[in-house]
DNA sequence: GTCTATACTTCGATAGAC
DNA sequence: GTCTATCGAAGTATAGAC
């Protein structure tokens, strides 16, 4: 919210300041609809897919998918969303915060759906949740710092090919979620 | 660095804000020395590690172990770098950078012993590395937001006890990095 | 070393002309 | 609906007294 000015914003739609503030109340009330834009999306996606006929498993695959392709639409959505959350969630109200709570619970659907059918274990649904949006989010700031100049030869700041990370984090979700013992007895 | 107000840092501090510019050149190099402290602190104890008789197993859990504790001692750290990276990391210089590098470095060294030695697969360390720390971050984002009122009825928010989420992230590296197919072939 | 007062800048928001 | 000009709040930084 206040990583940007007003000016900024204008100048980049092509508007004049005071147009912005005569269509929005405020700078918070266009910056919750930004939040809310992509939350109503990932919402309905999830929703989507917790009814649709897939295995659990290609499920969560396309859950993964499918939040890559909707942050591609918004490429300015996980900064704001690690910047709000870096503060707090201060901005965010019961709506907003509504919406959110969408996703995460036809996440849990989901998973809870390939418990039933024996296809994952039972694991924390939130820790879960994190362990698939957690390196997504990161990976969007990996490539927003990568965008600035001087970073190119530092090796966090490497770009991943996109289909890489997909494949990785569905493969990943897929072993975190796999109900049998699935490594070697580690010896301690 | 633009979150939080020099008069609120010295408040915080219990001394005059006139004292952090006599003490400090700026607020920039204040800063800077807080990201410094904790990247510093990490990439001695990640090279500590990489060096050590452990298997590579013990070595990628007591990672997971040690970020945990250098970040409880510097609580501010991970809501200050997600916002940094956020922004693009603008304020990083190239010592920080630096160090930055190295703590990944050294994780990557970790990882390539467990590959020679037949204990890992082999998988891109940064999307490895993205693993561990997204989550993570993710988390410390998620208790920084519950810590605003009116947010503990959020299931988002709901704070998961720290050993459940150390003990996930072990478990789920370790299942990223088992050599062995270890699930199920899926039906598509 | 420590503190008060203030100069200077940035930015959200609005008044008011057209 | 669109734009210019400006007010007021917040915040970095420093001057200068002690």
């Amino acid at each position: 919210l206040d990583g940007v000015a007003v000016d900024d914003i204008a100048r980049a739609a092509g508007v004049n300041k005071a147009m912005i503030y005569y269509h929005f109340k405020d700078k918070l009330t266009l910056y919750r609809e930004v939040v809310r834009d992509m939350l109503r999306a990932l919402g309905s996606a999830v929703d989507g897919l917790a009814e649709s006929a897939d295995t659990p498993q290609r499920k969560v695959e396309r859950f993964i998918e499918t939040i890559g392709e909707l942050r591609d639409a918004r490429p300015w959505f996980p900064p704001l969303m690690m910047r709000e959350m870096s503060a707090g969630a201060p901005h965010l109200d019961a709506t907003t915060l509504g919406h959110m709570r969408n996703v995460f619970v036809g996440f849990s659907a989901i998973l809870e759906q390939g418990v039933q059918s024996g296809a994952f274990r039972r694991v924390n649904p939130l820790l879960a949740y994190m362990s698939i949006m957690g390196p997504l989010m990161m990976n969007a700031m990996r490539e927003r710092a990568a965008a600035t100049p001087g970073r190119q030869n530092i090796p966090v700041f490497v770009t991943v090919p996109r289909q890489d990370l997909i494949t990785h984090m569905q493969e990943n979700a897929l072993r975190m979620l796999a109900p049998e013992a699935s490594r070697k007895e580690r010896s301690r």
